[in-house]
RNA sequence: GGAGGGGUCGCAUAGCCAGGUCUAGUGCGGCCGCCUGCUAAGCGGCUCUAGGGGGUUAUUCCUCUAGCGCGGGUUCAAAUCCCGCCCCCUCCGCCA
């Protein structure tokens, strides 16, 4: 959520972000509308409730019974009028909170012009894909050869985009899994074990309802949300809070399984283990002061870079141009991937620097020092790493000629074996 | 699932039964000042959040509104009375 004071007197950033973006820029006419009027209307109505109270007060002061009739009765229309514009400042608070809802981001000043993701920039690409001296097979058929990966029992207990691993290929995702986080905690995370369900204001403070909710499970019963990322409770986590500013950045990093309802067409997209209703994922997560954000961001790409590094797969990392940024970031950078089995650049990771968005929705703040005014702290985001995608990554690219997995240097003590056949 | 107790300005508490100087008191903590070789003590003052209006527009300032777990209701007026919900504690029952 923007802040409705800076749209106020700088609609023009409003307006020539949305144009970047290429949105629509008629949302903005609207909320300035409606904040012009929601704040006449306020004035009024605190200057009949200022009343109220003043005459409220008198009437215990008085002694004459009469004169406290007249008085009450006064009262009386007044707050006739103070319930109508109760009534009517309520639906413009609604329909604002709406306005400011459906706004995204502003992108920073340095994100790249572009109309969509055919225009996102490639900053670096790090290791050269594997030359193989046979042709590398797709996860999706190594997998069920080595008899590890079972799509069709997946099907069976839950239906279509599920899938079931064991054996070898289990472990070695559950060691994927423990090496990332003890590799985030050595860079300085904290590991939390989280909910993998959330309260429903949990979500809308974290941004993903109302706008996602259509891609959300979620229990009717209980008011519980399966989680679609950590993200959403690793936000809920401070909501409401005043962070003391010494203790800032904090770092955070969790596991957890992800759910999303995505409804895609079987076909190229679907195919393997890319993209499931449920998948591991886990989650780097930093609040820090305005000032450090745009540092803290390249921090994160620089960890999630040495977790790509040290499992020595091909990997790139790309700046998403405006076009393409998601709705609550200002500068996003992804990382992807080489597969040589399928032959494609996966997403593994993809970290944005919201900036001040996230945590004016959630209400999350810091104070700089002890009697300060409280300020919105900035959140930044990353995957570190996706686990199916990065299994993909580490199944393709490991492959050997007889048709067994090596396993990466970094995982064998984890996963107490060096191969997998 | 049943019975009882509780949720108040950072922390601890008072206020609620008998609605109105509650502008929510007190203690602790914290900040500023005074006093004092130093420290401590003592004395005085200050202490939350959000939003609106006015004045300057760099900050300071003046004023109003809202908030006592959350949401409704009664009333001229609600921390206080009524209804619903949430959370915490104790005990009983059930259960992996």
């Amino acid at each position: 959520m923007n802040d409705i004071r800076l749209i106020r007197e700088k609609p023009d950033l409003m307006r020539d972000a949305l144009g970047k973006r290429q949105m629509e820029t008629a949302p903005v006419e609207r909320l300035l509308a409606l904040d012009e009027e929601r704040r006449a209307k306020l004035a009024e109505l605190e200057t009949f409730r200022a009343q109220r109270n003043a005459y409220s007060k008198e009437i215990g002061r008085l002694a004459d019974a009469a004169r406290r009739e007249t008085l009450k009765d006064q009262v009386r229309v007044i707050n006739i009028q103070i319930d109508e514009l109760e009534t009517l400042v309520g639906e413009l608070d609604a329909q604002l909170q709406e306005a400011l809802y459906e706004l995204p981001n502003i992108p920073d000043a340095d994100v790249p012009f572009g109309k969509d993701d055919s225009e996102n920039v490639v900053v670096k690409t790090v290791g050269a894909p594997r030359e193989f001296a046979f042709t590398p097979q797709p996860h999706y058929e190594l997998g069920p050869k080595l008899g590890y990966l079972d799509f069709e029992r997946g099907v069976k207990l839950a239906g279509t985009r599920f899938y079931v691993t064991n054996g070898l290929l289990a472990k070695l995702q559950r060691s994927l899994i423990q090496w990332l986080l003890d590799h985030h905690i050595a860079r300085g995370y904290r590991e939390f074990g989280l909910p993998f369900m959330v309260k429903e204001d949990i979500m809308l403070g974290a941004g993903q309802l109302p706008k996602f909710r259509e891609n959300l499970y979620h229990d009717v019963e209980r008011d519980a949300w399966f989680v679609p990322t950590a993200e959403v409770p690793l936000t809920g986590l401070h909501m409401d809070d005043i962070l003391d500013g010494d203790q800032l950045p904090l770092n955070y990093t969790a596991y957890t399984p992800c759910f999303r309802k995505e409804n895609l067409a079987a076909g190229k997209d679907t195919r393997g283990i890319k993209r499931g209703f449920q998948f591991d994922k886990v989650e780097m997560y930093k609040y820090c002061k305005p000032e450090d954000s745009e540092n803290e961001l390249n921090n994160m790409v620089a960890d999630i870079e040495s977790a790509l590094t040290a499992l020595e797969i091909p990997y790139r990392v790309k700046q998403l141009c405006t076009g393409d940024l998601g709705f609550g970031s200002a500068k996003t950078f992804d990382l992807e991937v080489w597969a040589p089995g399928i032959n494609e650049w996966l997403e593994v990771s993809s970290a944005s620097n919201v900036r001040d968005f996230q945590a004016r929705r959630g209400n999350i703040r810091f104070r700089r020092e002890r009697g300060a005014k409280p300020e919105f702290v900035h959140t930044l985001n990353g995957s570190g790493l996706g686990i199916p995608r990065t299994m993909i990554a580490l199944i393709e690219n490991y492959q050997q000629a007889d048709g067994s997995l090596a396993i990466p240097q970094a995982l064998r003590e984890y996963t107490k074996s060096d191969v997998i056949r």
